[in-house]
DNA sequence: GATGAATGAGATTTCATTCAT
DNA sequence: TATGAATGAAATCTCATTCAT
């Protein structure tokens, strides 16, 4: 997780890969999941409203009217894409933080879950977050609960670590938990739009990237001081 | 910038309100300013793509077709309305940058624009932030360039930061610019969700926190003494 | 191919009725069938700008959308209409020039097959004359080269004629030919516009006298001489 | 007129070219000339229906609103565009009817006069032939009068001709105006459609071919008999 | 389960025409 | 006369959804 240190959580804090697989390890690719792969990767290209419900079933290499065999509409689709990928980030966040891990290695985790997340499944990822979890007209607004109990979730784990005084307790837990938040999904965003450079090496260093400017913050340590170094930026977590 | 202290940046710093209005200040409120008021209201409350133009042009009080003589178009409504507000904040950027204050001025004196923008229209940062921002397939794609420019700024000015000692080295800038930003812009988002609490004191707390958290960091400073090593850095939570 | 004589080629020497069918003989109508023939229909009694594809949809007795399934647009139905016949008059001539029979025979057979053509579907007929083949601007330009080839076949003929001495050699060939297809697609207008006398014997009647204005011209034979009578009005080329 | 012959009518019998001006030869081109010539020149390059009324006002050099200032409305200004053109041509076909002179030469005053018109003002002519004379379901309706009026009128040449001996009696004079006229708008056709080469030769050769074809027709004249000439090549060529 | 033809409401956009100035 | 902003009816085309097979 560190650039150099032990992965912050991750595959084994988080369980790791097998639940990145979104669902599908099981059956032989039934025709539903062909088409809820293939509704992925149109989306993703297309984006949810400029693409028809044909596209998908020519994607998926099915006919038509199977869409509507599986799904009730569209709408569905995506909601079912949306709440498959969030539970299980919502089952990883309450297993990280019932770990006796710290706070860091918490945040890390989930860091690292929703980095993996988009490198496992790029496409994916950015459906979620650019057809939901900012569609306030739409779909952010049907998925509200879902989501924002992933911003609650990471709060708990602020209002923990600041009750066991770890993190400063001026700043409100649920904004903290939104900057948190926010930082990933825009890394994200810039993986997204080719705004940042991608790739195994920039994946892994952004989770500790993310940690470590939450956390730490992106000031130098006060140089001062009798040998109050602040030992973080070193590196050396 | 104590918690309760001064406003980090904003008016003194930025040049403050009289930039937020948009561009409407001179006519007497031309149909085409009405049409472009309207749309923002209307994108704001349906979302652009479930908006029809005639909500527009009811919401507006003038003709179908007049929106037509304006606009080429129901998509460069929303591009006249993220270009006039965009090249606001980059100009604020770029002034920002130029004067001889802190780094931390300057990410408050942004922190506090992109807040006050939102408190002074939030239906306008709405549009921007859903319609726009992320919008990966469609507007998004179309402002690339100015989008990219937005986050470049804050990246020079990180880079600078850390050229002058103030910023940690390690953190690369791009990346550090893209969590400053993605943690306003979540912050904008837990609003438009009515996800976190809004209001005259709680936009001010959150200039202040963006800025804090990302610059000083979530954790405790050290604690006094000889050789308080940061514990949190320590991972011995 | 006296006034009342024969009819100058026609069924005989160009295989017939059967290809003034336009291509519907073997489905018992398709749903895809259905809406030609309608549009036909609607285009001739409105005129394709004047009339709305509801128009062609209700005429056909389908719902809307199914136009908007079989073809891409409504321009794309009169493509397909003017194609469908032309192509079949195309293979007429070609065939017809094959033949080994006078020039006059040749001239009376096109003549015949158009002619026919009106007397079978007048609708169409004034649909490729109204919309096609006169539309400079649009659908004429569309189909230029169709249209073309046909004045060349038409013009190859004469040209063939001339080196065999039949026709005399002074006028050239495709200039010939505008006249020769002119003075039918005329009468057709003159039919269309109501201006011309129709029913099965006008037909048949001006079927001749178009091939006899064209080839022998308007004017008396000279009366002078012994027995000279002229002999191409016997058709004896 | 003939290749080598005396001119069949033209300028000498028809007025020649002042009567192809259209009729703005004295007004220092007034706002309302201003407006019919650029029409002609939009409605030619566009096609009536594809252009705008916008169009013809910023070909002009007018403002919008003034060609409703002049006309009622898009049609009237191309209403106005014909009948201007049709009543010079009505009024030369009299005159030409009224001369005693050949019919041969009346047809060939006639083809001057519309290849003249052509060649004075191809943009006339082309939205002649291409929006009214054939547009049975529009304007083709409208002036149907005055179309039918022209088609009559060469009808009474041809059956004068015809009691003069000069024609033969068994081709009806309906059918032979027809044919005559159907044969010289073909040509413009060709013109317009850049199918036919054009230029002054072109256009001279044109009126002969033309009547030397309706006349006298394409067949070589009977090569026996003694001085059994026809009279048709008496332009003896 | 699987297919794809058929449906039709609804959206954007066009543009002739009006009218206040 | 001259201007061009303003109007709004209508047209094409899209596409989610249904349904008979």
């Amino acid at each position: 997780m560190s650039p150099a240190g032990a992965p912050v959580g991750g595959e084994k804090v988080a369980g790791g890969d097998q639940r990145l697989a979104g669902g599908d390890e099981k059956a032989a690719t039934s025709k539903r999941r062909q088409i809820l792969d293939a509704a992925v990767r149109v989306f993703a290209r297309q984006g949810f409203h400029a693409c028809r419900v044909s596209d998908i079933a020519d994607e998926a290499g099915v006919a038509y009217g199977l869409v509507y065999h599986y799904f009730a509409s569209k709408d569905e689709v995506l909601d079912t894409l949306f709440l498959e990928r969030w539970q299980v980030m919502l089952e990883l966040i309450r297993e990280v933080d019932a770990q006796p891990i710290s706070v860091r290695e918490k945040f890390g985790a989930i860091a690292s879950f929703i980095v993996d997340s988009y490198r496992h499944d790029p496409d994916l990822m950015k459906v979620i977050i650019v057809e939901v979890t900012r569609a306030a007209n739409s779909f952010g607004q049907t998925h509200l609960a879902e989501i924002r109990t992933a911003y609650e979730l990471i709060g708990d784990i602020v209002t923990e670590a600041q009750a066991q005084g770890y993190f400063r307790p001026e700043i409100e837990p649920r904004f903290a938990a939104m900057a948190f938040y926010g930082a990933i999904e825009q890394l994200l965003t810039g993986w997204i739009f080719g705004l940042l450079p991608a790739g195994p090496e920039h994946f892994e260093r952004a989770k500790w990237l993310v940690v470590e400017t939450i956390c730490g913050g992106l000031e130098q340590a006060p140089r001062g001081g009798a040998g109050s170094e602040r030992a973080r930026s070193s590196g050396a977590q």
